[in-house]
DNA sequence: GTGATGGATTAGGGTGCGCTAATACATGCC
DNA sequence: GGCATGTATTAGCGCACCCTAATCCATCAC
């Protein structure tokens, strides 16, 4: 296992000492950023990864489920905070900074997502709302003191990685590929789930699909009517929809 | 072990269905109460435990550390979610619902400070402030799973107990004393420490002080001096201000 | 250039929860 | 009864977020 160098706890908090605000002083003390705005880091990190440039309000907005103002005055926000460049009537980028605090809620995310389900036993698809609460109020020490109880694991039961604070570069990128792309006779190996559909994510449960298993296409039935695919020990019909939604990784 | 009744996932929510707020909305979507009130009720919870009076609002402001007449509006805020009832000039007490949404989080409290020690191994005198921070964010469902996973455990680190949301009495009362308040050859066992002093618990765990252990008090030092005293294996001399914070029982 | 069009921003407002300063009670002292 | 004293409450305000309505601006069609 290639070993990363790993940061110090709390580390993220670094770039301002935030002053403790009248409003919210009483809650959360010591935490470094509220959870509104690791949410929009979060968000926006997201977001950055899909093109180079700056990250529309409208779709900050869109994806948080709050107005455009909102998001406006947040961006704002946040830029005083040093977390986010502001490119004027056109969208935003984070700094440097804003990407490690981007990257140490998404760690502490996964990290809680995996202990919900590894340590706690929580069904697979309640761990993601769960862990949208907890991410926020875990501090990094307990994050890590989860990662190491668990054997330090590098992906979340989806299969998304977690990865070190100081890497930048997906390391699913160039790799994976959607399951909806495969054409007969590809063998490789289950990687990663999308989490976005709770759904998707029950149906996958109830059928065996998991990261970790070896994939094979068997046949693609003709008319969109999805793919004949063996996973683990099974064969299965995967829709379209579905396939879309799971990522593979070639082997051999 | 006696099975108590066990109260069903998030059912302290019961009394109110409340509307979702606009300036805490898109957090903690979906957690019955804020993180204020919940800690207003807890405080409350603890302070009515000393007396059948209503609660002074600046008992609470104080223990809360917050100004009195921000307590004041909060008691009235609580007072319209249903959670405790004014009485004006004087102070307050917790409703029925308000006792039980204080069961709730002081339960939670304590089974996360025993699952960030136990299954964690964070150190025993930071646990307190941790565990402060996660009891808002914790939902029941998570905090069953943690005290399923440890075991129904019924007492903290600290030696607290864990009980059912709808056990009113404390099982410590007319049973728990005071080290201090015993006399040489009288013999126990150790079974809380009082968690409101971060430096006693760290000087506790250096020497080897935990609940569980049996106790015997040697002697009486003389002139305050403390008492002698042997914790487990080791004997050792405890002064008079740790053996406050020292709760013990009698056997035999 | 002019006008439509869509996204971003300003204006103005609301809620939760904190604060200080000023006011209203209760209580005990004379 | 009159008054100090200590509480509690009202008044008025700040800050973090959210909202809607109104405005601004870039771009594209002509």
């Amino acid at each position: 296992m290639p070993r990363r160098f790993l940061h110090a706890p709390h580390d993220e908090r670094s770039g301002a000492d935030r002053p403790r605000s009248a409003g919210t002083g009483l809650r959360r003390a010591g935490l470094p950023f509220s959870p509104a705005v690791e949410d929009y880091a979060k968000t926006l990190y997201r977001l950055e990864q899909l093109s180079e440039e700056p990250v529309a309000t409208g779709a900050i907005a869109a994806r948080l489920g709050v107005s455009a103002p909102s998001a406006s005055n947040m961006l704002r926000h946040l830029s005083e905070l040093g977390l986010v460049t502001v490119v004027s009537g056109r969208g935003a980028r984070l700094t440097p900074t804003g990407r490690r605090v981007a990257r140490a809620v998404i760690r502490r995310h996964r990290i809680i997502e995996r202990f919900l389900r590894d340590a706690l036993k929580l069904p697979w698809d309640c761990v993601h709302e769960e862990a949208d609460l907890l991410e926020h109020a875990v501090s990094s020490r307990v994050a890590e003191a989860m990662w190491e109880a668990l054997g330090r694991p590098d992906r979340d039961p989806h299969g998304d990685p977690i990865t070190a604070l100081d890497v930048d570069v997906d390391p699913d990128k160039d790799v994976l590929e959607p399951l909806e792309d495969w054409d007969p006779d590809v063998v490789g190996v289950l990687v990663r789930v999308s989490d976005a559909q709770p759904e998707a994510l029950r149906y996958m449960a109830e059928h065996g699909i998991a990261p970790g298993l070896p994939v094979r296409v068997i046949a693609r039935e003709p008319f969109g009517g999805g793919q004949r695919v063996r996973i683990g020990d099974t064969d299965q019909t995967i829709g379209p929809e579905l396939a879309r939604l799971i990522f593979v990784q070639r082997t051999g």
